[in-house]
DNA sequence: TAGGCTGGCGTTTTT
DNA sequence: CGCCAGCCTA
């Protein structure tokens, strides 16, 4: 490959990015516009035309789906090897660096990622073992608050109490969970970052020994680093890489869990030879979208300034629908999925989009209810489930006898006579020796001060976890696993369990299984440790249906990075979206309007909004207004629709509230039969709204079930 | 120790 | 309204 196919198809901005020679850039990278594709070809740029070798390249994501891809993207690109090359998201390239610096890093050897779930474990513990006032200090706060610290890159002897006994109280506390961590060999997310940090803060030879290897640094997604993952990469890049980030201000959507937008303004302070390179051709989008998502985001202030363009087509105007209620909404969106399936759009081409979980149910419902396949996307992850979580806690703790989280999630799991009153005897001896649950176990059993039964129980316990450990070193991974599933009786336990949720469990235990016959090692006598590490720090890809012709479901958040042909942006009401939490809090619309940005710019083709003039929300009637955002869209971008005609209004002529026949006043009413002009007769199920707005469902006799809007459907009571 | 009941709570999510 | 955690009872 010589350098014009590396540069071909590129246009000037992009080739400009890829060809740079400026030890820092910042690529403003606007929505659509190849970002992926520049920082790919930056790698293929570096390593054939300026013969950088690639173990002197990183690159860093924030997924690991990212990550995968652009590894492969590379590879495609190069037709060879990436071997050396460090490519990963920040807690996973801070992983590896402390695990080949364990020692320096002031960790065991054999340390465990502590996930949040059990992470949450810890604290609760911690807050009864301290009597906290559980109304004051709940374990999501304490949770949120350690993080918040970590992020930050304080330890809790750095933090100023203030003299406040509240703070104290939340350091105290902090304190005695990093003690916890040092005990069971435990590292959170938070802490892989925190301690990589601290590590080249502490040993300058380690530091300098990265910063000549790695010459060239590439960042993905830069406006979402926080704290503590900028002022490592800044430490890391010292004052001889170069180092490129690229990123989109107005993409900026994790704020609320410590993202600093602040950091691309920052960058160019830090690095003061900065050479800024804005992408804003789009080939994505129609140029009416853009110009719809470009009128949204003008409300923001303080941004560093872009305009998406498009050579492309003006496309159709956005369609908005204002439903009755959330089924109404619901409705428009499945009626309108399957009409265009009608024009040969598949339903993976289509995506509905949403602020929050709590939607999707209506939609699921209405899609079930007509037949059509549909994949939600995020939920809960593979290696979350509880079942999982058991499964992988018995190969954790064959791996490490101490470590305590594993040990208190699975020693009355499946239940074995081991209860509350035993554990709380472990717990309180552990403490006075300083060790783990597993040694305070021997030693009591050791010295007798167990009931027999106790004891007899929790000698079986550790002889079977004794057992598993000789198991692991005697079978491959997934005989290993196979064993501990079946010897642990997780598949009886969890099959008991009502329904088809017990019968889903095993079949998730069946997939771990699974999981462990297909997991690769880069150093298969470590293969067991690898695959802990990958339990904790990966998902786990949610393969499942993957293929299959589905409509996707997904929150705006998890849409950001794709694009769909068709996009239903559902629920754009005020308190729904932006979220009345956010308009309450200052400084968070624009968060939200981000989000709003983010959610236009996913759909290529057609755009419909759509929000429901009432709606039940946590069991309440609510009546909300149209979106501030979409009243920031220009009028001409758009169309109302409305069901069963064709008419289409201007936005600003409002609803006519008196001029048609109505539901209720109008002589129909449940139960009535009825004739109707084309689907003959049938009997009424369902009336709601009034006016101009009633629908009414109707079951005919030969057509089956119908919803219509009564002002259209001139239906003659029999 | 399982299972039933109640009360509290309820954006967004990755690692 | 619906879910989940935690508590209480058989």
């Amino acid at each position: 490959m010589d350098v014009s196919t590396i540069l071909e198809g590129l246009n000037p901005a992009q080739r400009d990015a890829v060809s740079c020679d400026e030890q820092s850039m910042l690529v403003l990278a606007g929505a659509g516009s190849g970002k992926t594709r520049v920082l790919v070809h930056r790698i293929a740029w570096l390593m054939q035309v300026k013969s950088v070798s690639p173990s002197n390249i990183m690159a860093v994501t924030f997924t690991n789906k990212a990550a995968k891809e652009m590894r492969s993207r590379i590879s495609g690109l190069l037709q060879f090897e990436t071997k050396g090359m460090w490519v990963g998201t920040f807690h996973g390239l801070a992983h590896r660096l402390l695990k080949s610096h364990w020692n320096d890093a002031g960790l065991s050897e054999n340390f465990q990622i502590l996930d949040s779930d059990d992470q949450l474990r810890v604290l609760k513990r911690l807050i009864k073992e301290h009597q906290l006032d559980e109304n004051r200090f709940t374990p999501k706060a304490i949770q949120w608050y350690i993080n918040e610290q970590k992020d930050e890159g304080r330890r809790a002897k750095h933090i100023d109490d203030r003299n406040d006994p509240y703070e104290k109280t939340l350091i105290k506390i902090y304190s005695e969970y990093e003690k916890s961590c040092e005990r069971s060999s435990h590292v959170d997310f938070g802490e892989l970052l925190l301690r990589a940090h601290e590590i080249w803060l502490k040993k300058p030879d380690i530091l300098e020994h990265y910063q000549d290897r790695f010459k060239y640094i590439l960042v993905d997604e830069f406006q979402d680093t926080n704290t503590i993952q900028y002022a490592w990469l800044r430490l890391l890049a010292g004052n001889k890489t170069s180092l490129m980030v690229v990123g989109d201000d107005d993409q900026s959507i994790y704020g609320w869990r410590g993202a600093k937008i602040e950091n691309i303004q920052q960058f160019s302070n830090d690095f003061p030879s900065t050479e800024i390179i804005k992408l804003e051709q789009n080939y994505r989008s129609t140029s009416l979208i853009l110009e719809a998502a470009n009128a949204v985001i003008a409300n923001n202030p303080g941004r560093l300034g872009k305009n998406l363009w498009t050579d492309g087509e003006r496309g159709k105007p956005l369609c908005l629908y204002a439903g009755f209620n959330e089924q109404d909404e619901a409705r428009f969106i499945i009626e309108r999925i399957k009409s265009h399936v009608g024009d040969d759009t598949l339903l993976s081409e289509q995506a509905v989009l949403y602020r929050s979980n709590a939607q999707s149910r209506v939609i699921e419902e209405e899609l079930i209810r007509n037949g059509v396949a549909y994949r939600i996307y995020g939920g809960q992850r593979f290696y979350d489930r509880l079942e999982i979580k058991n499964g992988v806690a018995y190969m954790r703790l064959a791996y490490a006898r101490n470590d305590d989280a594993a040990f208190e999630r699975i020693i009355n799991t499946p239940s074995r006579g081991i209860g509350h009153k035993t554990v709380e005897i472990l717990r309180i001896r552990a403490k006075e020796d300083n060790s783990s649950l597993w040694s305070a176990a021997e030693a009591l059993i050791a010295e007798s001060k167990l009931t027999r039964r106790a004891s007899s129980a929790l000698q079986n316990f550790l002889d079977m976890i004794l057992q598993f450990c000789a198991a692991s070193k005697n079978l491959d991974l997934d005989g290993f696993s196979e064993h501990v599933i079946d010897k642990s009786g997780l598949i009886d336990f969890h099959g008991k369990e009502a329904g088809e949720k017990g019968l889903a469990r095993v079949e998730n235990l069946q997939e771990l299984i699974n999981a462990t016959r297909q997991f690769e090692a880069e150093d298969e006598n470590n293969i067991l440790r690898e695959f802990l590490d990958t339990a904790a720090l990966d998902a786990g890809e949610q393969q499942a249906d993957e293929h299959s012709d589905a409509v996707q479901l997904m929150t705006l958040h998890s849409a950001k990075g794709l694009e769909f042909p068709i996009v239903y942006l559902a629920g754009v009401e005020e308190n729904l979206f932006p979220h009345k939490m956010s308009i309450e809090e200052p400084g968070r619309l624009e968060e939200e309007r981000r989000l709003c940005y983010v959610g236009i710019t996913r759909a290529k083709l057609h755009l419909y909004l759509t929000y429901a003039e009432m709606r039940r929300w946590y069991g309440q009637e609510t009546y909300n207004s149209v979106s501030r955002f979409v009243r920031e869209i220009p009028s001409d971008c758009i169309n109302e629709v409305r069901i069963n005609n064709n008419v289409s209004r201007p936005l600003s002529a409002g609803f006519s509230n008196s001029t048609l026949n109505e539901g209720s006043g109008s002589g129909l009413h449940l139960g009535q039969r009825v004739n109707h002009a084309i689907f003959g007769d049938g009997v009424i199920l369902n009336i709601e709204g009034q006016d101009s707005n009633a629908r009414v469902q109707v079951n005919f006799d030969n057509a089956g079930s119908k919803w219509l809007v009564a002002s259209f459907a001139n239906l003659k009571p029999i």
